[in-house]
DNA sequence: GTAATAGTGTCTGTGAGACACTATGGT
DNA sequence: ACCATAGTGTCTCACAGACACTATTAC
């Protein structure tokens, strides 16, 4: 049963910086591609890990020094042209953090690129990306998954900009807020209140119970 | 590198018989779980395999003697307790087709299992049905997925029935029949008529340019 | 004619969108 | 006082749902 398969995964690490999506890119230290931008990725070690999921936390927390609080399966890319080291298979996954969780470090070298100027990517490593902006974006017209983007707690004109962000459209304030608490995965945080230069904000945190709400309507 | 993964594929193939949602089962051959019934599925061959994606072309055409017009990656179960012979990965894919093209055959002997009635699998394949039933359900409130499940030709009533029957409600008529031409991924058939005791009825077909549709509303 | 299915017309309530409005802070 | 942002009220148009209606066949 001898396969040769190389059997690995990638993560596509979103973030919003300065107002625009963005992802994680590392500069690959070995061969083949060596010192070139790609993904952070890596084997899947049977020996080590529970399952698919467990190898993407473990590389994750590797190349970027992070855990994430979401972190979904994308899609599985595979084929015999994808890597020139032979027939490969890769568990592609995507999560979200607040940039806050990006600390710059002198061990681990990762760059921010926005999502709508990656450059070229080795392997079919752009495909990847534009398969999870695309899920993201879809998924965030009808889930609460935008708000895994922002810190614990945030404003609701916050997570608003950071719907508009994502989506590449204006959102109506008025309506926004009338169907959000609708669907109850918000909740105020008591005597938190978002002072600035001028009315301060209610802040509202994600109910831990509920981590992905699906909507039945659009956003 | 040795990784010692077991890297496989495996296909969930619904079809509507008897007014159920069905899927196909077959007797495993080989050990482990000889005789019992399982998903078809297979290892993916590194030397013949294009990408896993034709791994389960190949599976489906070998052990059912079909081609899907409709086969889409599902997701991909993996880790080191689901599979007695060591730490295996799995990509799932689920398929639709018209119970016409499910033709019984001496050799490939497979059976039709009620998906509200599947049996104890081996593996997690209780789990991979689950999920294809849950994301066929999901996806075809938005999408014009259900068509597939069809003959080539088909009634506007027979269509509204499949959705029913795979999202488990009764749909309005008048509703149904507004909604779906907006949408134009049907085609009326000219002359194209479905004779029976009663009123004849036309027939439509998918649009070929449309082989799956996704509507912004719910069906 | 009746029964049965195909296919359409019409009313109504809900809710998304647009937008004007009020509220509350800083300066 | 004024500005900027937070947060609400209200009108309207579109459309989903409910259901009654017409149309066309077999018998």
């Amino acid at each position: 049963m001898e396969q040769n398969i190389i059997v690995s995964v990638d993560v596509v690490l979103f973030t919003l910086s300065e107002g625009q999506l963005k992802i994680v890119l590392l500069r690959r230290e070995r061969d083949p591609y060596a010192g070139q931008l790609a993904l952070p990725g890596g084997y899947i070690h049977a020996d080590k890990d529970r399952d698919s999921l467990a190898s993407a936390e473990r590389v994750l927390l590797n190349k970027t020094g992070l855990v994430s609080p979401y972190l979904e399966q994308l899609y599985t890319f595979s084929g015999g042209v994808r890597d020139p080291r032979g027939w490969s298979l890769s568990v592609a996954y995507y999560a979200l953090v607040h940039e806050s969780l990006l600390v710059p470090d002198a061990e681990l070298r990762f760059e921010l690129w926005p999502v709508a100027a990656v450059p070229d990517l080795p392997f079919d490593h752009n495909r990847i990306v534009d398969h999870a902006a695309k899920r993201l974006r879809d998924k965030s017209t009808y889930t609460s998954l935008p708000c895994h983007l922002l810190p614990e707690l945030f404003t609701l004109t916050e997570l608003q900009q950071t719907y508009e962000h994502i989506l590449g459209v204006a959102l109506d304030k008025s309506v926004f807020r009338r169907k959000l608490p609708e669907l109850d995965f918000l909740e105020a945080v008591p005597d938190a209140i978002r002072q600035g230069k001028h009315r301060p904000a209610q802040l509202y945190r994600l109910r831990p119970d509920r981590r992905l709400t699906i909507f039945d309507k659009t956003v």
